[in-house]
RNA sequence: CGGGAUGUAGCUUAGUCCGGUUAAAGUGCGCGUCUGGGGGGCGCGAGAGCGGAGGUUCGAAUCCUCUCAUCCCGACCA
């Protein structure tokens, strides 16, 4: 490999708010600015934007591998759930009634007043519809006439879908009233079984945002208080943003029988008894899209990894006329095809309408991990400028190295968002003994605490009104050590994760 | 649903307190031209009647009333 030159642009985007400014508005502005998604007219839902539509694509797709790896399938069940099955356990009702949107008519008509069209008050449903918010009522409804013998288990689902959550408060990605999801609901025989499988997909989470999202996650179970409405255990992985703030990234739970038992979800075991089915249920969101941003991003915009990224290297020609451009095409046409040989994704950007200097601040924005240019020195000299995004520093490669210089940037560029990123946890995760000591770390660092706590949702509570921290987790990996509550001072076994979360 | 604020060109905003020519600018857009190794320069041009309705007035973006919408802060949340 022949490096001539080693040079950094540190710019600021221009109209760009940096993370230290104003971290939210940053968050806001990188969304939108990045071409990811925008508002729409719909409070709170957004337009997910083909750009941002494509690195959701690249998510889905790698996920849905590592779910048909484990022996899981796709199906399809309906946006609309009778309202009276969501009622049927009690738990899973009042963790959603507050936010569910309700289907009541199903007829619109022209207003005889000249207003437009209004709902027509004779088309009123018998029953109304929830738009699902999750789907395990309708999904254990279906699975009743499923499953009658232990040779139908288990019974592994996934679905693909929307759902719609009826917010307050949204922000792009980080909570939307409609978001995008995948859902796995399962059915096994034995308890053991739907426990180790609500383990195996949290690993599978775990195993996605590590090596995919390059983001480093803490995989843990849930206090009561935080569990899914419906769930004997919810299982975690949280992530820890760059502004010290918590982001569960994914949950996986284990039900139990309540959901076979409130639909009745029996079935003949090997000795002819029967018995209720026990069940997990799974999801992440593209809630995974805000954390990927706020993981890697900085304040010239978008940082993506390789292994996401839409785009992996964009090459960009320099020139003067259209000989000068013909004469880079001809060698930089050759250099894609072999990257593209490799798998990787490059964009050849020969645009006339853009300048060069354009295009830098479009991919670098954007977050493209590489940037190839090629201009008039270049080919004098045989060479190519690679800038990579994530250090923002540029050598010039000689063309015959180039290919596989790139190819070995993009697997060092995944580890090194990967390793920087882990770096920032690891200095935002502080262990503390004091409530003093507790409250200073969260005002003035931010980040994960790791502390003692009595085991009581009352003390879990108080610690949260008072400081607006919440458990993020009883990691899974945790030692046990035995210690004494920051707040009550009652005897506790093992530290906890605390942090203020989104 | 409580507390605060804002609606003017595609976007961001000035003008509003103290009514008065043809509503102003940046950006974006179109054309031309010089350019082209980090959002380029110059020139020309298109684009809004000021969230909506009503009122006061010779005259309203500006004052009054009502209304709608959005944003921010609180309770909820993947």
């Amino acid at each position: 490999m022949c490096t001539f030159a080693a040079q950094f642009w540190v710019g600021m985007a221009k109209g760009f708010t940096s993370r230290k400014e104003d971290y939210s508005k940053w968050y806001n502005e990188l969304v939108v600015k990045a071409d990811l998604a925008e508002t729409s007219d719909v409070r709170g839902c957004m337009v997910i934007k083909p750009y941002g539509y494509a690195i959701w694509e690249k998510m889905q797709a790698q996920l849905d591998k590592m779910f048909k790896e484990t022996g899981h399938v796709n199906a399809y069940f309906p946006l609309f759930i009778p309202k009276s099955y969501l009622s049927k356990e009690a738990n899973h009702v009042e963790g959603f009634a507050k936010e569910c949107a309700v289907v009541t008519h199903y007829r619109l008509k022209n207003d005889p007043n000249g207003g437009g069209v209004i709902v027509d008050p004779d088309a009123k449903l018998e029953e109304e519809l929830i738009v699902r918010p999750t789907s395990e009522t309708i999904i254990w409804n279906t699975y009743k006439k499923w499953i009658q013998s232990y040779r139908d288990l288990p019974l592994l689902i996934n679905q693909w879908a929307n759902v719609v959550r009826w917010e307050m408060r949204t922000r792009l990605f980080l909570r939307t009233s409609e978001f995008l999801w995948q859902e796995g609901h399962t059915a096994h025989s034995t308890k053991e079984e739907a426990i180790a499988e609500a383990e195996q997909m949290l690993h599978v989470y775990g195993k996605f945002a590590e090596e995919w999202m390059a983001m480093p996650v803490l995989k843990g179970v849930k206090t009561e208080n935080e569990r899914f409405a419906g769930a004997l255990d919810t299982y975690c992985i949280e992530a820890l943003m760059q502004d010290g703030k918590a982001l569960q990234a994914g949950t996986s739970h284990f039900l139990g029988q309540n959901f076979a038992k409130a639909f009745d979800v029996k079935f003949a075991t090997k000795e002819g008894t029967e018995e209720f089915v026990w069940a997990t249920s799974w999801g992440v969101s593209t809630r995974l899209m805000g954390g990927l941003i706020m993981t890697h991003s900085d304040d010239n915009g978008l940082v993506l990894p390789p292994k996401l990224a839409p785009i992996q290297v964009a090459i960009i020609p320099i020139y003067k006329n259209e000989e000068q451009l013909s004469a880079i095409t001809n060698k930089i046409l050759p250099l894609k095809a072999e990257l593209e040989k490799l798998g990787i994704c490059v964009k050849y950007d020969d645009r006339d309408t853009q300048k060069p200097g354009w295009k830098f601040n479009e991919y670098e924005f954007k977050g493209v991990p590489v940037r190839l240019a090629m201009g008039p020195r270049d080919l004098e000299n045989e060479s190519v400028e690679v800038a990579r995004r994530d250090t923002l520093s540029k050598e010039i490669v000689s063309l015959s190295n180039v290919v596989a210089y790139v190819e070995n940037l993009m697997e060092e560029i995944q580890t090194n968002l990967y390793n920087r990123a882990i770096e920032h946890r690891s200095t935002h995760t502080t262990t503390v003994d004091t409530y003093e000591d507790f409250k200073k770390v969260l005002d003035q660092k931010g980040g994960f605490v790791l502390a003692h706590w009595d085991g009581t949702s009352e003390t879990e509570n108080r610690i949260k009104d008072e400081t607006k921290a919440t458990i993020r987790c009883i990691p899974l990996e945790g030692k046990n050590e035995s210690g004494t509550c920051v707040y009550s001072g009652k005897p506790s076994s093992k530290r906890v994760v605390f942090a203020r979360a989104y």
